[in-house]
RNA sequence: GGGCACUUAGCUCAGCGGUAGAGCGCCUCGUUUACACCGAGGAUGCCGGCGGUUCGAAUCCGUCAGUGCCCA
């Protein structure tokens, strides 16, 4: 007997268990079925399950689980990725907590560490999926960081090298000062600051007391300025250009230039320009051939190296020894004394306040510097050209279609993809320099010596690059490297390229993009023929949950109060494609009892020993009652696959609602019921049949989404063998004879008892008075169907009879109502109100006229009646005949009690 | 500044050319033996504004306004 109450907590983990020592979650290579397959977009290997998780990976378990019961064969690839800053951060603070400084301890001894750090608490989220429920095949897990997906790393690395799409370059990077490394565009977040637009007088050369001004948001980089811009067009500046002005402080001679990179209308319409500072300013400085000097060092420290040469004392304007004092500080403490300094000097103009967008590195927090150094770049855009043609071409396809405008303005723009990173934790670069700097890129450090000796002879010695690989780099890879590649494995053969990847639009250019360039380049075919992409989760209010702002709710915590089901179903039924989901325990509260009105059904059915029949036949079925609800069943199962083939979670969680709720536990049950309660025999035999048959495609319908219920009830009932709905076969439509009929009479019964409550409800009717239905003007078949019904009318329409109104006879005080050709009469002498009932059919009446006054309207529109759809004009004409109709036994009703 | 999305019942959102919908909330009623995480009934909308296309527009096109996001 099953619980009065669902508590979800009391199998949960026992059915994971159970599904996964059986197996389910495994693909199998050697199967004939056709794959179903997923890569998980790998998670960061220090992350937690937060409420996006749960988002993404419920729309990924939901998929897969209902490909599988389809009977494909189903790969859902679980792992994590190394997440070089975020790690290596982590245990840094680890040390640190213990005085320990990693650079004391080397590389080597930090790693180890890593390691160990991993092995203890990283990936913690794969064991929290599980409580989710995620059916990935966990024998297949995979890190990046793994000796096979290392491999695929270097070979990747060294054969785009050898095709030239890999190179050192000496660019301008997102530098992070807090972590000392290179990150990429895509780290970089900006923010919105209060700052200050400081307007500098620099010195015209040659004539004393003149000045150019310039307007800058960063004083401080005013040492490594080479140049100052203005507009060619800009006639203020038009004499300058060509000529030089001093730079203050250093005493250095720029030119003035003509670039149409100076805004006229912004600051002072002249621009200082720092090429190795600034990425406008780097391509200014490029297109005009000035020097490049750096003026901070990796900490963000002022640095004179490259400036102390050109240092020069200028009376009134620039002095050395200053600029010398600042050596060594911090880039905010040296804008201070710099703009004391350019004040003393009166060649500060002035100060505006000033908003911009100042960037920032996204796991460092601190303002990133761009800064010109020796990197490791990865040619995309000639990567990504497959890519845009894939997508073009429909290869590939984005849901919803219009985020495939974003991935086009991304990909088409690509700046080269600058992969390396200065960090220990990662995957070293496979690139070894000999003293002479010649560089030796090797998928060994054995090839890299034999390279080396054949150019520069024996004895040489090689060191290897230091750095680090772009963690994205081998996420990059996962769609094949997890499969085994570069080695030919069955796997790789079988599931790739996959079916689908899912995330969110804020990850398009990491996963979507990279992913798809090196699938095309390194399989010659898409890792994914389409890309599902989610909203992300916001609070009630529609913020970005955060842990700063606190509004932050945690999945593992909704999954113990209401269990993983509720959440998963809540999920499903918000998730609109690409909009983001407001989410708030509130809602998964309220979704919850969808689970328990379910749990509920099964318990009635129970009670009334209902269970699995393998015997019974739908096709075989006589009466409306079991022909109604399996043709319901059908619509309900078709509607629950055409919208998870359009991955609308919504409509298919709103599908199951709709039918389990409204169809199955309202109608079906209540109706079922007088049966159930009677005598043995062929109906209540096949009533039986049936609500077995519909509860058991309930259970498989519902099980992707809500997998622990379902197959909890799957199992109890005995429909399967324990653990077996996981595989159990998506349910089919099946042919139930003379539906069409069946439904038009429960159609007709729904209608009939919902008017009665109705009338009943309004005119104040308590539900203890049970009055007779008596029917005027009622077809001979109506009169059939009530007999046929007529414990369900009693019971559901609180009625204690249901004939036809006698010749001659006349019930004082009824209350009346139609329903299809037949008006019903309720006799309510003692508890009617007339002149409310009267009121009651005038409302009705108003209504059906003002319906009839627009269909009027339209028909008498000859323009509508010759361009409008035939089908369309008929049925207006219809709906205004049944309007009439319906009028006309309004008014005799009212008639009836007017005297 | 460029681009995208959104604006429908109190709230959250479906619908995207042919009778305005759901869930939650609200109001009324309810010990009918599955379920109060329930049942029955009810109210609530110039479908953001203005133009246009069309026989017909919440739906298509323009435009304006507001909101959010991405890019610069």
């Amino acid at each position: 007997m099953l619980d009065k109450t669902l508590s979800p907590a009391s199998f949960e983990q026992r059915l994971y268990e159970g599904w996964e020592a059986s197996g389910a979650f495994s693909a199998d290579p050697a199967s004939g079925a056709a794959p179903f397959t997923i890569m998980i977009p790998p998670p960061n290997v220090t992350g937690s399950l937060h409420i996006g998780h749960a988002l993404t990976f419920t729309i990924q378990d939901t998929l897969i689980r209902w490909r599988r019961m389809q009977g494909r064969d189903a790969l859902w690839q679980p792992g994590t990725d190394h997440a070089g800053i975020a790690t290596q951060m982590v245990v840094e603070r680890l040390l640190g907590s213990q005085g320990v400084n990693r650079r004391d301890i080397g590389r080597e001894k930090f790693l180890e560490h890593v390691w160990e750090w991993k092995a203890q608490s990283g990936g913690s989220i794969t064991r929290q999926l599980r409580s989710l429920g995620a059916s990935l095949d966990w024998p297949r897990e995979r890190f990046t960081m793994d000796a096979g997906l290392s491999d695929a790393v270097r070979e990747v690395f060294v054969t785009l090298h050898e095709q030239g799409l890999i190179y050192r370059d000496k660019r301008l990077v997102n530098w992070d000062s807090k972590f000392q490394t290179a990150i990429s565009d895509l780290e970089v977040e900006n923010r919105e600051m209060k700052g200050s637009l400081w307007h500098l007088r620099y010195p015209v050369e040659g004539e004393p007391g003149r000045f150019l001004v310039v307007a800058t948001t960063r004083p401080e980089t005013m040492l490594g300025d080479t140049a100052v811009a203005v507009h060619p067009d800009d006639e203020r500046f038009r004499d300058l250009v060509g000529r030089h002005v001093i730079l203050p402080l250093t005493g250095r001679r720029i030119p003035v230039v003509a670039d149409e990179y100076s805004d006229p209308e912004k600051g002072s319409g002249a621009v200082k320009i720092t090429p190795a500072h600034d990425f406008n300013d780097f391509a200014v400085g490029k297109r005009h051939g000035v020097a490049m000097p750096s003026i901070l060092d990796a900490q963000g420290a002022v640095w004179l190296e490259e400036i102390e040469a050109s240092l020069q004392a200028v009376p009134g304007v620039a002095d050395p020894a200053f600029v010398r004092s600042l050596a060594g500080q911090d880039r905010f403490a040296a804008r201070k004394a710099i703009v004391a300094e350019l004040e003393r000097l009166e060649l500060l103009e002035k100060i505006e306040p000033h908003n911009n967008a100042v960037p920032h590195g996204d796991r460092s927090g601190v303002p990133i510097e761009p800064r010109l150094t020796m990197q490791w770049y990865c040619d995309a855009a000639t990567l990504a050209k497959p890519a845009i043609e894939a997508v073009e071409t429909g290869r590939t396809e984005f849901v919803p279609k219009h985020f495939e405008n974003v991935f086009f303005s991304w990909m088409r723009d690509i700046q080269p993809w600058c992969i390396s990173r200065q960090l220990w934790w990662g995957h070293q670069i496979p690139a070894w320099y000999a003293p002479d700097g010649s560089v030796f890129v090797a998928r060994t450090e054995e090839e890299a010596y034999a390279q080396a000796r054949a150019k520069l002879g024996d004895g040489v010695t090689l060191t290897r690059d230091e750095d680090v690989l772009d963690t994205w780099f081998s996420s990059a890879l996962w769609p094949f490297s997890t499969l085994g590649w570069p080695r030919k494995t069955p796997e790789l053969e079988k599931y790739y390229p996959g079916d689908v990847l899912v995330t969110g639009w804020d990850i398009i250019f990491f996963w979507v993009a990279r992913m798809m360039m090196m699938g095309h380049h390194f399989m010659g075919d898409a890792p994914f023929k389409t890309v599902y992409i989610h909203g992300l989760v916001r609070d009630e209010k529609g913020q970005k949950m955060s842990k700063s702002k606190g509004n932050v709710i945690d999945p593992l915590e909704l999954v113990d109060s209401f269990g993983a089901d509720a959440l998963r179903f809540t999920i499903a039924s918000l998730a609109t494609p690409g909009r983001d989901v407001k989410l708030g325990r509130k809602r998964v509260e309220d979704f919850r009892s969808f689970g328990t009105k379910l749990w509920n059904a099964a318990r009635f059915c129970e009670m009334n020993g209902i269970a699995p029949n393998a015997s019974f036949d739908p096709s075989k079925v006589q009466t409306p009652l079991a022909r109604w609800i399996l043709d319901a069943a059908n619509s309900a199962i078709a509607e629950a696959t055409a919208a998870l083939e359009a991955y609308r979670m919504d409509d298919y969680a709103g599908a199951c609602y709709r039918f389990v709720w409204n169809s199955f536990c309202d109608w079906f049950l209540e109706f079922a019921k007088p049966a159930l309660n009677g005598p043995d025999g062929a109906e209540k035999a096949e009533v039986k049949g049936a609500a077995q048959h519909v509860l058991g495609t309930i259970l498989r319908l519902l099980h992707p989404v809500m997998p622990y219920l379902t197959e909890e009830l799957w199992d109890r009932f005995g429909y399967g063998a324990e653990f077996s709905l996981i595989r159990a076969a998506w349910p089919e439509p099946v042919a139930v004879p003379g539906a069409e009929e069946a439904r038009a009479e429960l159609d007709w019964l729904v209608s009939l008892i919902s008017t009665v409550r109705g009338v009943r409800s309004e005119m104040n009717v308590p539900p203890s008075v049970t009055v007779p239905l008596l029917l005027q003007g009622a077809s001979a078949g109506t009169l059939a169907r009530g007999e046929r019904w007529i414990e369900a009318i009693r019971r559901l329409g609180r009625a204690t009879e249901f004939r036809a109104l006698a010749e001659g006879e006349a019930p004082k005080g009824v209350a009346q109502a139609v329903v299809g050709e037949a008006t019903v009469l309720l006799p309510l002498a003692e508890v009617i109100d007339l002149g409310a009932e009267r009121a009651r059919l005038a409302r009705e009446q108003d209504k059906v006229k003002a319906e009839m006054a627009k269909i009027t309207a339209k028909l008498s529109n000859a323009d509508f009646v010759s361009r409008a759809k035939p089908e369309v004009v008929e049925e207006n004409r219809e709906r205004l005949a049944a309007s009439e109709a319906e009028l006309a036994r309004l008014q005799a009703a009212l008639a009836r009690i007017s005297d």
